[in-house]
DNA sequence: AATTTATTGTTACACATTGTAACAATAATA
DNA sequence: TATTATTGTTACAATGTGTAACAATAAATT
């Protein structure tokens, strides 16, 4: 949210920089462990969970919005980005989830608060390599961390709604980005690439027809072998064109 | 856009109901003489065109307002209505094709008139049965009128953006969306449905392989034959089930 | 040093989908 | 009755995917 540290913290940012009743959130995936992951905050002394989020400067195209806001929780630039829906049922207006985190970390406010309005949420996923982000809280929360999608705790709002479509747009255009080259590391295994796979589509994939496919689309290349150290073969180390 | 008529027509409507800075815009599809087409404004006494588009009341949800806007235009109920993209670039912020439809009306405005502001556009596109829309103009339009898609007109701002992302989603969707069903009248021949393909995917289709896929489907049943008039075999008219 | 074990890479075959061509059916016309 | 144009159907080729079998190989075990 971006909310900079002043002299007066109660009162926040200048609020009226920001397009009112716009906001922006954001579905940043990662992956760790075999482990598919997005980025969430959690609000101070609330025990509320949220999807990062922001809004949108009045002289600030929405897609720059979307990269700023993701540079704020990441440290990132240059991330694969995405919109893919915009978010704007009536639920979305109940204002109690927001008075609960200013009212337990003191700011004070009255009901037109800008935090309080009504907002649409234009919404953005991300894939990012999970060892490059460095994940950074904003100052209404105490942390911003990798959750397992397996383990997500409640979230505010429609964030739960926001997350499901999210990944739904991710499983239907997994053959059409190279979800590999946004959240494996620079090289990889073939099973380490089915593995990111099978996380994002939630099944097991035939191992002999992924790796007949993955070779046919022409986008990898193999650089070496990797030394697994294990009793078996070793396996060739995989690197995207381009 | 909704302008109703009142005892000030120069003031329009009562722009505070509106959420500020947030338009809808619509790309509405039809189709009639083996031509796609969109419905598009002309401003009066302006030669400016525009998709159709409105605003969100500040207690109404998103998509409904998309509902409201579609039915304002095309007089129509129970629409095929789909949120594509929100569009958000700086360029949208150019006050200049407003300001000249404002002028060329005798609408008195100071700069910061509602309809002057910078938008961001949540945009949806529509599939109507030519038959039942009946298009209407708003207040400030001379006309709303179905154009083939491929005679449009120059259209204000990124209207043609939006318009060709609309078509990209139309085509990328073609095959999950029962476009027949939306945009044909109840009952067609194989051949008017495989015209419709062509014309939204805007190449020619295998007749044989078009008319297995779409038995194949099972969204096809046969109600009987049409006669043509015509020296050859009459062919059957389909339905979609249910 | 030979054998075993686990995983990776490759090949072969079955099956489904789609592209293509040929042919049969048929409604009006010549 | 033969011709014409279009529709419906079938057969076969080409391609993509699911499945199983087998070969390759790096380390552990014997």
């Amino acid at each position: 949210m971006n909310l900079k540290n002043t002299n007066k913290p109660q009162s926040g940012p200048d609020w009226n920089q920001f397009m009112p009743g716009i906001a922006i959130d954001c579905v940043i995936f990662g992956y760790h462990d075999k482990e598919l992951k997005i980025l969430i905050l959690e609000y101070k002394k609330t025990g509320l969970f949220a999807l990062p989020g922001g809004f949108i400067k009045r002289d600030e195209a929405l897609d720059d919005a979307a990269k700023r806001v993701l540079n704020e929780r990441t440290g990132l630039t240059d991330i694969y980005l995405n919109q893919f829906h915009t978010f704007g049922n009536l639920n979305r207006s109940d204002p109690t989830p927001m008075k609960t985190v200013l009212e337990n970390n003191g700011v004070s406010f009255n009901k037109n608060h800008f935090l309080l309005q009504r907002f649409i949420s234009v919404s953005y996923y991300a894939l990012v390599d999970f060892k490059k982000a460095e994940p950074v809280a904003d100052p209404l929360s105490d942390s911003c961390k990798w959750i397992d999608i397996n383990e997500l705790p409640p979230l505010i709002l429609d964030h739960e709604d926001i997350y499901q479509k999210a990944h739904e747009h991710l499983k239907k255009n997994i053959n059409r980005e190279a979800v590999g080259l946004n959240l494996l590391s620079d090289t990889f295994t073939m099973a380490e690439l089915q593995g990111l796979h099978e996380s994002i589509l939630d099944r097991e994939l035939n191992r002999t027809s992924f790796h007949r496919k993955m070779m046919l689309s022409g986008h990898l290349k193999r650089i070496g072998k990797k030394k697994t150290g294990k009793a078996h073969r070793s396996p060739y180390l995989y690197k995207f064109i381009e």
